[in-house]
DNA sequence: CTGAAAGCGCTAACAT
DNA sequence: ATGTTAGCGCTTTCAG
């Protein structure tokens, strides 16, 4: 009991294989009477074209990927809350511009993200189904990248220009965060500021502090060499990393300045716990501009990325390669906006969202 | 310059495309020796099997898929808040939920959105190249879904149970638009109340509409036959719709039930732009739970669906089938919740986020 | 406009 | 442990 193939309809229909296929393909190459009879007998054996065969044939999908690291944060998967929409993160948001934009395009997107498990299986499963893919940083190991890039057009999101023939798309953290310590130091006053650092194999992360140590030099502060703490991008590691902070000897600084909104949120909470309170004797800053840091109180001031933009523009990369092979590798960087709210110690912001704005 | 094959690794491995093909599946019943002389090799040539070609031989993919329908308010597309997050609707939160179980599984996702074009040829494009897949009620004609899940498991999301064979997820629209309707009647005192219906096809919105209707008859009012106007599910359709009922003659309803969120803001915009006030002129509720509307003014009163769940419990359908082909169809049915806020004349709800709720 | 035939790259018995 | 041999279902010249 097999799926019908070509066969089963060619037969059934009276005509070659080849012709069942033209059906499909190039409709118009057909002679109409013999094109219904076939469609007629597709449908009456419920054929469907495999489109493993067709992809192994023709020697492309239609499809693009996308693969990301598992971000997952595991308390937020675990809780009650697993349903609020507030809680979409920063992957989710290139998924969905690039999905738009692979629609508009005419191509299917597929997803897969990391899980326990080898990368190599990851990267594999994506790379022999697509036609290209966008990869976020730090999902793959730059070696598998090497080798599959030379067969396939991969475009490189948000990470360092790791393999130099790759197209390449980042955003502007270094002058972002630049721009936010210095509204910090000089809007606010403030002089004692930490940073809570990502790992060190996230260049964004890196970037954003060197942004930070530039803003420091520029003010005529201490510019620091490490971050004064670290953690793995997750409110856990935010709460955790704040706690080692607080418990150092000396007084708590004027600000914390955080690698990312979720580590952001859980300093957020670690200061509450400690009851100093945000931000009059702490500011807080993330970076990202997740949809919950408008959420939380007090609201989070943070960089905004533009991530949909970010996977709609690694989809126009794609596409445009594909219609290029040899165009020699693009980079683009994506600007970045201050968003400014309570936890930095400017007012509240008016309500960001009303009827104004629908239409 | 064809990408490597099998055939290529084998030759400069000295061996023979077997022990190539073993070294990726079951790497354990290849001698170690041989199996890193393969790997060896492999990287040097650049190679990477072909999903298309694996999938073809073994019958199964390691992808599901998913279709829906190009929901996307053409409006909010074109404006500039095409970056911001809360205009994530419907079918992105059940990708998501989706894409999480996929992962969890093991499984890749594929999606794919109609678009203006032969919605055959989306279905195509994803049953062929996946081991099952969902589908957004509306998606794709009923016909070729009776052909395909021949062949394929399918899951019907939020539709009616067109085809008998097929498992089955829908949400309590009925019971959930009774509820909202009779706190509307019982709680705020109401009674001419108008509904916004949606299209006829909407099995959904046509669902909604019963519940509204034993609400009615359960209080002692008027039961209507028909919706009092309807529209497309577009904000531009429920102001239009709005504007059309506000033109008959008589006098405003006393409060607008509308089929889905988005109408429902449509409807904000029109009777607002008629200098009717919100709720205390007119209440107005929606169906969905969309982000979108916690953030508009007045807020949005809803009735909310579970969203996510509905993308997790189709891929937990997908896969029970995919082991256990023969299992009886199975229906679900998941129960939404009330969302309370002012459009209906609620007070204004406790900020809805705040740290206690993070940890 | 239609048919014949040669693959596309891999997996899966079945041998050895 | 490794090699041989068939296909998997379709696209694609090349003929006719």
């Amino acid at each position: 009991m097999g799926a019908p193939t070509v066969y089963d309809v060619a037969k059934r229909a009276q005509v070659s294989i080849a012709t069942v296929s033209r059906v499909y393909r190039n409709p118009d190459t057909v002679r109409s009477q013999t094109r219904d009879r076939v469609l007629a007998v597709a449908r009456e054996l419920g054929y469907v074209p495999s489109g493993n065969a067709r992809g192994l044939a023709s020697r492309s999908t239609g499809v693009l990927g996308l693969c990301f690291p598992d971000y997952a944060d595991p308390e937020v998967e675990d809780d009650g809350a697993a349903d609020d929409p507030e809680q979409m993160l920063y992957a989710d948001e290139i998924t969905r511009g690039m999905e738009r934009a692979a629609r508009r395009h005419g191509y299917a997107l597929l997803i897969a993200a990391s899980l326990a498990g080898g990368p190599e299986s990851l990267v594999a499963k994506v790379a022999g189904r697509v036609d290209g893919f966008a990869v976020l940083a730090r999902t793959v190991p730059t070696e598998d990248l090497e080798i599959i890039s030379r067969r396939l057009p991969v475009v490189m999101i948000a990470g360092p220009r790791e393999i130099d023939h790759l197209d390449h798309l980042e955003v502007a953290n270094a002058d972002g965060e630049y721009e936010m310590a210095t509204h910090l130091i000089r809007d606010h006053g403030l002089r004692r500021l930490a940073f809570l650092g990502g790992t060190t194999d996230s260049p964004d992360a890196e970037a954003r502090f060197h942004g930070f140590q530039r803003a420091c030099a520029a003010a005529g502060l201490a510019v620091p060499d490490e971050p004064d703490t670290r953690g793995n991008f997750t409110q856990a590691d935010g709460r955790a990393a704040t706690d080692r902070l607080l418990q150092r000897v000396g007084q708590p600084p004027e600000a914390m300045v955080c690698a990312n909104d979720q580590m952001a949120l859980g300093a957020l909470q670690a200061l509450e716990r400690q009851g100093l309170r945000v931000p009059q004797d702490v500011a807080v800053v993330g970076f990202d501009g997740i949809p919950l840091g408008r959420m939380v109180r007090p609201s989070l001031t943070t960089v905004t990325q533009p991530m949909r933009k970010l996977g709609e523009a690694a989809v126009d990369l794609l596409v445009e390669r594909l219609g290029e092979p040899n165009r020699s590798p693009r980079s683009m960087l994506l600007p970045v906006t201050q968003t400014r709210r309570e936890s930095c110690g400017c007012p509240s912001p008016a309500p960001e969202a009303g009827l104004s704005r629908l239409g």
